[in-house]
DNA sequence: TAACTGTTATATATTATATATAACAGTTAT
DNA sequence: ATAACTGTTATATATAATATATAACAGTTA
C-alpha cells in the first residue's frame, strides 16, 4: 500500500485533528480522495463547525503533492457547501444546513447507487446481503483503530 | 436529454431484444454506459444465457459511435465474466456461475458504497432513508414501461 | 465470391488529472 | 516596515483516459 499519511498542522502549533491518507495508486483522483476524507471528517466531528482546514500549501507539502491539487479539492468542497474559503482566514467548515441533501442530491445519490445494486444483484448478491454490507459500513465507517 | 436509443439487431432479422440508451453528455464514459446496461439486461433476463449480443460494428453503427468504444465495453464485460467472445460467433452471455460475486468483488462493492453512505450521512440522510432509496431502486430497476 | 466476424495497428483529438513556477493582493506577527 | 503567511490567478507541461478515424488481417458464413 503506497499511501501517504499526515496529520493536519496549523500555524506553529501542530494540531493533529484529522488523519488524511491518500493512495497514489488508487483509481480515484487525489483531489477526490481529499474531498471524500474531509467529508468523512465532518461527519465524524473530527472537523467541527467553524474549524479551519490547513492551508493549501501546508497540506500539499504534508502530502507531498501539488498545491493546486489541494486547491481543487477545497474549491469542490466549497461548491458543494461543505466549507467556506476566506481570502485570509482559510477554509472553514460550514454548518450542516449549508450542505443538507437537496432534491438534486437525492437524484445524484440514486443514480450512483443504482448501478451498484444492479451489478451486485446480477452477481447473485441478495437485497438482504446488500443491506448487510451497508450495515457494516454504517457500523464501521470512520471509526479509526483506537491506539494507532 | 441528448440520448441515442436503438434496439439491437441480429443478422438480417431485426430482433429488438434489448433497449440500450447512451447519453453523450453524461460524465460516465460511453463504454461504461454500455457495460452497465448489458449487465442490467442480463439481470432482467432481457439477455438470456447463450444469447448473442450484436456485433461491435452493428451496435456502433446503431448508436452512432465508434466500433472501438463498443469493443472496449465488450472486452470489459468479458474480463468480468459476463460474456464470452468467440472469434466468429460473437459475444455470448455467460451463465451466472461465471460472474458470481467473488471475495474481491465484495471488497470492491463495499469501497464503492462507502463514500456514498458517508456523504449522504453527512448531508443528513438517515440510514432508514438511505434504505428507502435502495428499496425504490430494487422495486423499480429495469422494469421497463410496458407497452413501449 | 461477398458479406460478415473480432482483432490488431496506427494516428489523431479532446478532456481530466497533476505538476511546476511565478506572481499578485491582502493579512498577520514580529 | 519587514517577513511570513493566505487564496488566487496565470502559464506551461506531462500523462492518462476516452473516443474517433482508417486500414488491414484471418476466419466464417451465405
Amino acid at each position: 500500500m503506497k499511501t501517504k499519511t499526515f496529520g493536519f498542522r496549523q500555524a506553529k502549533k501542530v494540531v493533529y485533528y484529522l488523519w488524511l491518507t491518500i493512495d497514489l495508486r488508487s483509481e480515484t483522483a487525489i483531489y477526490l480522495q481529499i474531498r471524500d476524507q474531509v467529508i468523512q471528517g465532518i461527519l465524524l466531528n473530527e472537523l467541527k463547525i467553524g474549524e479551519s482546514l490547513p492551508s493549501v500549501r501546508q497540506l500539499a507539502a504534508d502530502l507531498g503533492i501539488n498545491m493546486h491539487t489541494v486547491s481543487k479539492a477545497y474549491n469542490l468542497l466549497k461548491q458543494e457547501g461543505f466549507i467556506q474559503i476566506h481570502r485570509q482566514k482559510g477554509a472553514i467548515v460550514n454548518a450542516p444546513n449549508s450542505y443538507q441533501a437537496s432534491e438534486e442530491y437525492y437524484e445524484q445519490l440514486k443514480n450512483a447507487v443504482k448501478p451498484l445494486i444492479i451489478e451486485s444483484s446480477c452477481r447473485g448478491i441478495s437485497k438482504g446481503y446488500f443491506y448487510k454490507i451497508c450495515e457494516q459500513i454504517y457500523r464501521n465507517f470512520g471509526l479509526p483503530e483506537k491506539g494507532g
